[in-house]
DNA sequence: CCGATATATGTCGAAGCACGACATGTTGTC
DNA sequence: GACAACATGTCGTGCTTCGACATATATCGG
């Protein structure tokens, strides 16, 4: 695979990673941002600005295609992007091993105040 | 915990993300490069620039405090990184289980094609 | 004692990316 | 007929990353 594509995209932003999810099926633009927006539960809301110029480049880069649909463009998930899409899950989960390694006992030290709960607002 | 400060470093970059790992005991500088690289395995080789930039903006966010130890300066976490590198971890589990849950069944159902045994190369 | 290498910290500028603001048009529904 | 939801896009700002450059000391072999 292309080694200029690998340094471009990986690591991925979150935002490029959740797009690249939801054109696995064709979906046009809006369909992506609900799409996102329903699959994080709401906590990505994707800006017009940041999805439309993402798509561009994306597909100048071949890593996904559009198809024109009726008034509508669909893009969807070329190979190249599904290379990309593995290798930043693998990537992924070595950083989460990382830090899992490193981090003192899991999760659970980190509860030993009201910090959680505070979370909440 | 601040809001503001959520919003600057969540989601963290991978860089960021390995510094504060590195500053869970106290590290400078150029022992903090070494400990990435080795924690890596090299995959990730801080540039100077990156890291002393990181340094400052991250000391004037209270993300991490400075002591200076003869003629170097040691950095290490505060309770406010602690907080965010916890909040990052959970994100990336986030990330990674939506990943998980979307793409085709771990590798297989990609391979309809010669796709697969073409990523070899 | 000299040169090379490792240690150590830092600045500067270019390039990329996210994102809010703005702009526009259609479709459906009350 | 108006308003909301659908749908696509541009532009500019600001932040971040990161490579290139700059500098200084310490250590060690020849």
């Amino acid at each position: 695979m292309n080694d200029a594509l690998r340094k471009r995209y990986i690591p991925m932003t979150e935002t490029t990673y959740y797009t690249l999810l939801a054109v696995l099926q064709p979906r046009h633009g809006y369909a992506i941002i609900q799409y996102v927006s329903v699959l994080t539960k709401g906590r990505i809301l994707l800006g017009t600005g940041t999805l439309y110029t993402m798509l561009g480049r994306m597909t100048d880069d071949g890593v996904i295609v559009m198809m024109p649909e009726s008034g509508r463009k669909a893009y969807q998930i070329t190979e190249k992007g599904m290379e990309l899409l593995q290798e930043e899950t693998g990537r992924l989960e070595k950083q989460l091993a990382d830090g899992r390694k490193i981090l003192p006992g899991g999760v659970s030290m980190v509860q030993n105040r009201k910090s959680v709960a505070a979370r909440r607002e």
